[in-house]
DNA sequence: CCCTGGTCCCAACTT
DNA sequence: GGGACCAGGG
């Protein structure tokens, strides 16, 4: 076993002891993925253990995949079959798609089908949610200003992620308000059942619920998998602890990964006492502790050690590193946000290219705690002609028309879907406005049918007005074909429809013939990976291991179990997701309508769809089907988008847990944003705080620096507001720090901390550097990101307001020039095609400024008050003696100087 | 019915 | 900075 002499030798006993219960406390950096990845594959090679009855837990699709991929690595050639390695989310998925229809009870009418999910289920993401609470608030006439839905949901989720139903919240209910969400619970878990679909928290109680209840299917996983790892075990809430336990069987054969100092996500329900009670778990546990880091400086370590050191609910362990010293751990005080965010493009700037020089490949990231820091990161990057990558904010699949397509194809999966159905009903617009729907939903609540249900009825029965009561047959039509499309019985359904309506598109069975299609999603080679199938109906995994998208068998029993299998019968043509896309989008005229806006967003907008069909394609050659490729939508996660080719990664801290760089930011250090001020009431919370401090500091490699912004915007237009530097910074050692962008003599303090050295003993102005004081007292190198260059801070004095309130212009390339436009949607990994965008003339000649006097054709003379945006977009506000206030695009307002 | 513009209110982390 | 909602005109 060669491999087995690149550990050290407590990872080495943690590879080696496979049977029993083991709990690997894993500090950071101490090489926690090479120990799970030489388990498997020691399980594999050296014990004989079977790949597929190894199961492997992780916490994002992104961390399966690059654990896959690193033990296909170590034991690549030696067998087809391959362990399962997926999240806890895809995991329950595929779980419930096989077997949840045995959670079903039989309803009390005879000859009524039975109550509960079918396998058809969709998953309702966050704004789904949302859309089900408003809409039973307003049935019930809850006032969604004193009770918000948002506040609805997090109790709901805070509920499922403690195991209490409706009826024990409301047991636990103090208060009226409690009482009246305990209510809405109830109300919402009926809509769910009726709409078929499950939450993010139903997917792992519901999959629990299942394993729990039926026999059958818990023996069968025992039964198939042997040997069970879950790695960020400290991560993990009640419904994932209950799921392990039930996965372990009754051979406890369960190896925990884990480390209580980087716990981040209690507000998920993550119980930190998993992982510091697992011994009481399992009296026959080893613990095995990993203490030595391969990752950080000693300078890096010994500071995050000392942060976390704070905590009291911890159990304490002393992590050590052969890289003594390192680089000081930088700390820079910026005036402000922007500022802020252009010391580190101007650094990292002058990173990328000392390391091009030494011939290494730089990776750097900046880390915050909200994701709308984003935002001046990436203006700082943008000027500094920068490549970066965000990870997180808004997704690709949470993207208006993205979602649209998402939705239809929700529907014609389960038409029950109420919240998509709504979404797509009309849109694009097809007249069916909200009088209509009104009528439908009434009807719907009277008969307890569901909207598509009460859709047919009010067509069965005439309910509507003659111009609506096409524009619904036109839809109901719609999705109908669109059903038939997939299920591979269009025609039938066409030679049966008394009306069969416009013909589908001739282009459709042009451009895709349907044989084809049938060739490629149903290879017969995919077949024969049932060879290797263990214990049953389960397929191998090969196709899903690195997505965590339920793997193969999900279709082996869709095919076997629908009416018309015969998936080479000879008419019969079944059809790929990309089919029913583009089918949908020609159908429905949607890019059509977008062709026709003309604007650079609708063009994206069009990207974007094709960017999806794309992918519906992608999916097809790997033989999935729609269910599959929904369950993937629904899944994929913000962390999954980290490309770790990318130089410059722009992220929130949570999203970093796992990754690591040489080089990383940790900004925003202030009380209020970090730790955040709705944590800084509760003890817990904020030892919660600092363990995502030390997260995000035992990221770096080699170099680490801490910034904080004097003053900072909170909302947009907001005047800044003076910040109170984080408590983070005063428990970092003073003397493993070195201050930057100040000139050293002010930074030579001996004792005490960070904090207290920044803020209490500096008077403010000197911080920033005497006035007057030429760019050459600085620092040398440590100058060009500040903009307290003569030229510029002699425009500050002259007008007299703080500096922080000033967009400071920046030599860079225009901001909004195409170039630019198209490396903004490059850096979010969109394509971007340019149509005809008029190039940006410089703005020098027209530029008005606050103070100055224009004259305008219709208002007369004013003065010029404030300026915002830039070039195109650039508004100004002007003073009018006779009309008082006008907001007005600089570029139409004709305005000529007075 | 549909689109537009204005106003109000919000803004933590994420599977 | 922006999403959700509403009023009012086409």
């Amino acid at each position: 076993m060669s491999f087995l002499d690149q550990l050290n030798p407590q990872q080495r006993e943690a590879v080696e002891t496979t049977e029993g219960p083991v709990l690997i406390l894993a500090g950071a950096g101490s090489g926690k993925t090479r120990v799970i990845t030489y388990r498997i594959a020691y399980l594999i090679e050296h014990m004989g253990v079977m790949p597929e009855s190894i199961l492997a837990m992780t916490f994002t699709n992104k961390a399966a995949a690059e654990m896959g991929e690193r033990v296909e690595k170590l034991v690549g050639g030696l067998s087809i079959a391959k362990p399962l390695i997926s999240t806890f989310h895809s995991f329950c998925v595929r779980v419930l798609r096989r077997d949840i229809e045995a959670l079903q009870i039989p309803s009390a009418t005879p000859g009524q089908p039975p109550i509960g999910h079918t396998k058809k289920f969709v998953i309702y993401d966050e704004s789904d949610q949302q859309s089900v609470v408003k809409g039973i608030m307003k049935r019930l006439g809850v006032d969604d200003k004193q009770l918000t839905p948002r506040t609805v949901l997090s109790r709901i989720s805070w509920a499922k992620n403690h195991m209490l139903d409706p009826r024990e919240l409301y047991l636990q209910s103090a208060d009226p308000k409690n009482e009246k969400i305990a209510h809405l619970f109830e109300q919402y878990r009926k809509e769910l059942r009726k709409a078929n679909a499950l939450d993010f928290d139903d997917l792992l109680l519901e999959a629990t619920r299942l394993l729990k209840s039926a026999a059958h299917v818990r023996e069968y996983y025992n039964r198939r998998f042997q040997y069970l790892l879950i790695d960020e075990y400290q991560d993990t809430n009640r419904p994932q602890y209950e799921l392990m336990r039930m996965l372990a069987g009754e051979q406890h054969n369960v190896c925990a990964v884990g480390d209580e100092d980087q716990s981040i996500y209690s507000w998920r329900g993550a119980d930190i006492r998993n992982i510091l009670e697992f011994e009481k778990d399992f009296p026959e546990a080893k613990i095995i502790r990993l203490e030595q880091n391969y990752r950080s400086t000693q300078n890096i370590l010994q500071a995050a050690s000392s942060v976390v050191a704070n905590n009291l609910r911890r159990k304490g362990k002393n992590l050590w590193t052969a890289r003594q010293g390192g680089t000081k751990i930088g700390y820079y005080e910026a005036p402000d946000g922007e500022n802020e965010a252009l010391f580190a493009a101007d650094h990292v700037a002058k990173y990328l290219r000392e390391a091009a020089e030494r011939g290494e490949t730089p990776r750097a990231a900046v880390l915050y705690r909200t994701n709308s820091q984003s935002r001046l990161f990436e203006e700082a990057m943008r000027r500094y002609g920068l490549k970066y990558k965000v990870v997180g904010g808004f997704s690709f699949y949470e993207r208006s028309e993205i979602k649209d397509m998402i939705s239809y194809l929700k529907v014609i999966q389960n038409p029950d879907d109420s919240i998509s159905l709504l979404r797509v009903i009309n849109t694009p617009t097809r007249g069916i406005g909200k009088s209509t729907i009104d009528t439908i939903e009434r009807l719907a609540l009277e008969t307890g049918l569901s909207l598509w249900g009460a859709l047919g009825e009010a067509i069965r029965r005439q309910l509507l007005p003659q111009r609506a009561l096409a524009a619904v047959k036109n839809f109901q039509q719609l999705i109908v074909e669109a059903q038939a499309i997939l299920s591979g019985t269009f025609a039938e359904k066409l030679e049966n429809s008394v009306d069969p309506g416009e013909p589908l598109a001739p282009a459709e069975a042009e451009t895709e013939p349907a044989a084809e299609d049938d060739a490629a999603a149903f290879d017969p080679n995919e077949l024969d990976n049932t060879a290797f199938d263990f214990g049953g109906a389960y397929t191998g995994d090969a196709a899903d291991s690195s997505l965590g998208v339920p793997p193969a068998v999900v279709q082996e029993e869709d095919r076997a179990s629908r009416p018309l299998p015969g998936r080479r019968d000879a008419g019969a043509t079944t059809a790929s997701t990309a089919d029913l896309l583009k089918f949908l989008i020609d159908r429905t005229g949607y890019i059509k309508l977008l062709e026709a806006e003309e604007t650079p967003e609708s063009f994206s907008r069009i990207e974007n769809l094709r960017e999806l069909v794309n992918a519906a394609m992608d999916s097809r050659d790997r033989g999935e089907t729609l269910d599959q490729f929904l369950d993937h939508a629904a899944l994929i996660s913000d962390a999954d988008d980290y490309d770790e080719r990318s130089q410059i990664t722009l992220m929130s801290l949570h999203a970093a847990k796992g990754l690591e760089f040489p080089l990383v930011f940790l900004s925003g250090l202030e009380e209020g944003l970090f730790p955040h001020s709705r944590t800084m009431l509760q003890p817990d919370d904020v030892e919660e705080e600092r363990r995502l401090c030390y997260v995000g500091m035992t990221r770096a490699m080699d170099q680490l620096i801490l910034t904080r912004a004097v003053y900072r915007r909170r909302y947009g237009t907001d005047l800044p507001e003076a910040s109170v530097p984080s408590r983070f910074l005063e428990e970092v050692p003073i003397q493993l720090v070195e201050e930057l962008g100040k000139r050293r003599s002010t930074s030579n303090v001996s004792t005490g901390h960070l904090g207290t050295a920044a803020l209490g003993s500096l008077p403010r102005a000197q911080s920033r550097g005497p006035a007057g004081l030429s760019p050459a007292a600085y620092d040398a190198g440590d100058t060009h990101y500040s903009y307290e260059d003569e030229d510029q801070s002699a425009t500050w004095k002259r007008s007299g307001v703080p500096a922080s309130r000033q967009k400071p212009t920046v030599p860079a390339k225009p901001y909004n020039s195409i170039e630019n436009i198209a490396e903004f949607f490059a850096s979010r990994g969109k394509k971007f095609t340019v149509g005809k965008i008029p190039v940006e003339e410089p703005t020098g000649k027209r530029g008005f400024r606050p103070g100055q006097k224009v004259r305008h054709p219709k208002y007369g003379e004013g003065t010029v008050y404030q300026r915002e945006g830039e070039g195109e977009q650039a508004k100004i506000t002007v003073q009018f003696p006779r009309f008082g206030l006008k907001k007005l695009v600089e570029k139409y307002a004709q305005l000529e100087r007075a």
